[in-house]
DNA sequence: TCATCAATGATATAATGTAACGTTCGAGTT
DNA sequence: AACTCGAACGTTACATTATATCATTGATGA
């Protein structure tokens, strides 16, 4: 079995943060080129944000960043850029930890899967087929069309078990 | 293919809402006397508030039913209650709507997985093995150990369907 | 140039959840 | 019965998350 279904894993220590944050800008971009949407600077600015984090966000850190680069900002402002990059598939949103993350595979439909690391904070997103299917095909054989899916799991992920372990060795 | 895994279905029309909210009533005590746990006439009325709506309520639409029992109640009331009704599994908080509702299979270790209607807002809850281990194989795959799993699809019950195709049809 | 509509600014408030500390109540002991 | 102790609950205050509403700006096409 592959990783193919992985849209973005916990990163490892030495990865390359501005290279990543600037393909997933670099992406949005021409998602949104493509389908006559507008990435206006602050969209821009608060998609950045949250890539740059690389761990879940909150609405009211991002809206605090945004009155550190100098720029006035309500509630409002954040939660309406926040729309529009949840609606169009740019950040999804995780129910558990009321926290936004971007999406490891803009410009796809598909229903994610969350692993959120208990250990450092960091989530890995799916876009597992089965998952998705199974899912589906039991509700319905009860009747129920699904529409959305929301899947999150805690738990730990291989980096944090293995620090764990090294700290209960002498 | 059985209806096994269903801990709790669409409700149909005539069902006996009464009968229905006692027997999770008595279960409850049953369970908290089996394990010595104390189902207080708070928690029990919590409880039984929140069978009786048989639909996902929010924890100040108890906060305001508590007090129209004439309780004196604000929302830490309300909040421990829950927190006892949640972590001892007669309850689940559904992450995606700030809601709580019962749990169809209390005293059974379980990850739930609830279907929620947009039509008729009710839930069914599903206590089904195999989305549970494929969700944690997958997770495992990646080397990370799963711990709580919150999966909630939102969609149309057959009941609101039905109505809804109805409808149509002149 | 002007009309128009989407995006944002700005104010206010709603909805959900928690910290901290004091009081009461009930089970077990003397 | 009185005592002790801890869990449950009362009470106040506040923190966090999110939305409603109306005014203003700014880009786009007629």
């Amino acid at each position: 079995m592959t990783d193919g279904n992985v849209l973005s894993g916990f990163r490892p220590g030495g990865h390359d943060h501005e290279a990543c944050v600037a393909a997933a800008l670099d992406s949005a971009s021409a998602v949104c080129r493509e389908r006559g949407l507008r990435l206006t600077p602050l969209r821009r600015r608060v998609l950045e944000l949250i890539w740059r984090r690389h761990m879940p966000s909150g609405a009211y850190d991002l809206l605090d960043a945004l009155r550190s680069d100098g720029r006035r900002a309500d509630p409002p402002t954040v939660y309406r850029a926040l729309d529009f990059l949840v609606d169009n598939g740019f950040v999804h949103r995780l129910e558990s930890l009321s926290a936004y993350v971007g999406c490891g595979g803009p410009g796809r439909e598909h229903d994610g899967q969350f692993l959120i690391c208990r250990g450092c904070g960091q989530v890995a997103e799916l876009g597992d087929p089965a998952i998705s299917a199974i899912i589906r095909e039991k509700a319905h054989a009860l009747g129920f069309h699904a529409g959305g899916q929301t899947v999150e799991v805690t738990g730990m992920c291989g980096e944090c078990r293995g620090r764990a372990e090294g700290r209960h060795a002498s």
